[in-house]
RNA sequence: GCUGGCAUAGCUCAGUAGGUAGAGCGAUGAACUCGUAAUUCAUAGGUCGCCGGUUCAAUUCCGGCUGCCAGCUCCA
């Protein structure tokens, strides 16, 4: 009989052949890289008989499947060994998820740091048992029945969803599970996994079901993948910013001021001056406006936004001044809605651009904070466009190329947009929509952004581009986000006089860069572990002398470099050079100067780079001239 | 908010089977005046997160609260 290869082939093969068998015939390796296969489309386990005709794939390691289905025949090893050490523990789902997998358990007591070792231990024996894995179908009453007999409830509750007739589950030795497959054929070929953290999970997500037990764990093909991925955890942890924000003294928060409320030290206040100085200068040279606005409005300002009605879950209770109501702020929009609304507006002013670096506080549940990436307090760089429906094409695209540039200046080169179009509920007309939704396209296509599009994902006020940002080690950000809002003019009732004379409605988009400036400075922190540009490191250039000698050379130099606005520390303690040079190092300092007999003698500076190299016996100038340089272009390096 | 874990000096952490605690780093002082990632010696520093209970005695055991961590849920 014949079969047929993706690659157009027929292969003529012997009787009952199965996927392995047609690999073994086009080689040996593919034979010992398979994983499973496809057939017809389907995916098929790789002792699966084909029939004539079939068109055969096969899945081999190197396939984003074949790692899938290891995966997930980790999670059932893995199930099967909590069954054989706690056969209390009823069984319930086990999918697959990025880098590796989970499965959660119904059991009374939780698991714990020793329990994981040992259930690695029990997968590790079951591996090296070399247990087959064997497809059943069965008819659904029959599994139902099963598995009720077994105690595992969660298994025919799921099954008695399933829509077909019959069900698939896979057996090794004492262990079976419902599954659709496919899955490897031996416990033999799970060798390299990792248990990596237990924690509680509801029973389909919904947190008014029982709270399940979750073990997350990783596998891959080669051991070298495995140490490799574990490497990428360690290396995320040694830039996680909170961890970095306390060595590198850069912000902390506190149990006396509460949850969720960052206070910036020193150091980080530092950096985000250097960030907030550079956005207010490309926001003026970007032809925008800025603003200042309250932290408090009253309880009818927010009734009007409508925020009251759809947004109170986020908000803080109001407090009582003189018998009214008011809110402290969420969001600064309606505050630019009523400058906006301080005059009539003429088609000639618009469109309008105004920004605030506006300080809001939304309510977040405890359980969600997150270092400065989530937060109850936080400055947005928030901006407002008000526009005519002719000029919100060209407004967008701006904005685009203006956040690329942004994102550019701060070393992100890898951006990814996301277009959320309208949801079932929504307000404003279908053409408003069209045109809005329409102008985001071709303003995304024009930047050559890469994008995709998030059918009915929009905002019910208005589309909205997301686009995330890739940092040093691959993790994607959202952080930009540009809405067309079409409820809040409305709900404020605002108006342009148009060139005909008469009044219209102008579109508003709300547009936010960085996100926030907390979420902001956590994602710059971690991308840079710690290690920031020049131009926007906290200390600058740190000056070391070798010994008092020098001292009176050295704070000319720093007083020098200080006029010249660069950001410059000195360090004039009687300690070896030597100490001095690893303290800047461990607080990750650009340049330190090395100053002694020499550089007085000669009037130079000697220049020791945070990456260890060293320019030395430099005429002030000339070293100026390259600080300078690197200062202004944002240079990533430390060095022209 | 939910589940689980954690909270000891400025930081990182050890310890007390219930008898009020210790290291390293850091800080301070002194000596050394020193050339590219840690000089030496000395000193100070803790109501053992907060509140309550059990006990002759609680940092230790129990309960509540606050905060942090992992995840779930949430993120118009």
């Amino acid at each position: 009989m014949k079969i047929n290869l993706p690659d157009g082939s027929k292969l003529d093969v012997d009787n009952n052949p199965t996927v392995y068998s047609v690999a073994e015939g086009i080689s040996k390796g593919l034979a010992r890289d398979s994983v499973a296969g496809e057939v017809n489309g389907k995916p098929v386990d790789i002792y699966y008989e084909l029939n004539d005709g079939d068109n055969v794939k096969i899945i081999t390691s190197k396939d984003k499947k074949g790692l899938e289905i290891l995966r997930h025949s980790t999670a059932h090893l893995m199930a099967h060994a909590v069954k054989r050490l706690f056969p209390e523990a009823k069984v319930t789902i086990g999918p697959v998820v990025e880098d590796g997998f989970y499965y959660d358990f119904d059991i009374e007591k939780p698991f714990t740091p020793e329990d994981l070792e040992l259930i690695e231990k029990e997968m590790k024996k079951l591996s090296d048992a070399k247990i087959d894995i064997r497809r059943k179908e069965m008819e659904k009453d029959k599994a139902v029945k099963l598995f009720n007999e077994m105690g595992e409830t969660y298994k025919s509750e799921i099954i008695s969803e399933i829509e077909e007739e019959n069900v698939s589950l896979y057996e090794q030795g004492d262990f079976i599970d419902l599954c659709r497959g496919p899955h490897l054929d031996n416990t033999s070929k799970i060798k390299h996994f990792k248990l990596l953290s237990v924690a509680g999970a509801y029973w389909r997500g919904d947190e008014r079901n029982k709270m399940l037990q979750r073990i997350y764990g990783t596998a891959w093909f080669k051991k070298s993948e495995l140490d490799e991925y574990l490497q990428r955890l360690e290396e995320a942890k040694k830039r996680d910013h909170r961890k970095l924000g306390k060595e590198l003294e850069l912000f902390s928060s506190f149990d006396e001021v509460g949850s969720g409320l960052i206070c910036w030290l020193p150091k980080g206040s530092k950096v985000r001056l250097a960030i907030e100085n550079f956005w207010r200068e490309e926001h003026i040279k970007n032809d925008y406006e800025i603003l200042y606005t309250p932290h408090i409005g009253k309880a009818n300002l927010w009734q009007t936004s409508g925020h009251l009605d759809f947004y109170s879950e986020n908000m803080y209770s109001p407090m009582d001044i003189e018998g009214q109501e008011y809110y402290i702020k969420p969001m600064n929009c309606p505050f630019h809605i009523m400058i906006y609304k301080t005059k009539t507006r003429s088609y000639r002013d618009l469109p309008l651009r105004w920004a605030e670096l506006g300080t809001v506080y939304r309510y977040e549940r405890s359980g969600v904070l997150h270092g400065l990436l989530r937060v109850r307090g936080f400055t947005q760089d928030d901006a407002h466009i008000i526009c005519t429906d002719k000029q919100i094409e060209s407004e967008i695209s701006e904005v685009l190329d203006f956040s690329l540039n942004i994102w550019k200046d701060f070393g992100f080169s890898s951006v990814k947009g996301y277009i959320a179009t309208k949801p079932e509920k929504s307000v404003g007309d279908e053409a408003m929509w069209q045109k809005a939704t329409d102008s985001l396209t071709k303003a995304i296509v024009k930047s050559g952004i890469d994008y995709e599009l998030d059918e009915g994902g929009g905002a019910f006020y208005g589309p909205k581009i997301d686009l995330k940002v890739k940092d040093a080690i691959g993790r994607e950000w959202q952080m930009t986000t540009i809405q067309f809002d079409f409820n809040l003019p409305e709900r404020f009732d605002m108006n342009y006089i148009d060139s005909d004379g008469k009044e219209k409605r102008p579109f508003m988009v709300h547009r936010a860069l960085l996100g926030s400036l907390e979420r902001f400075f956590g994602v710059l922190v971690e991308h840079y572990a710690g290690a920031f540009p020049f131009w926007i490191a906290p200390t600058q250039i740190k000056v070391l002398n070798i010994s008092d000698d020098q001292l009176d050379y050295c704070k000319q130099l720093v007083k020098k470099l200080k006029g010249k606005g660069f950001r410059v520390e000195p360090d004039y303690r009687n300690e070896k050079i030597g100490y001095k040079i690893r303290e800047a190092q461990l607080e990750k300092i650009p340049h330190m100067l090395i100053i002694g007999k020499e550089e007085v003698e000669n009037n130079t500076v000697s220049v020791r780079l945070r990456d260890g190299k060293n320019k030395n016996n430099l005429d002030f100038n000339e070293y100026f001239d390259v600080i300078k340089y690197i200062d202004e272009n944002k240079s990533v390096n430390l060095w022209r």
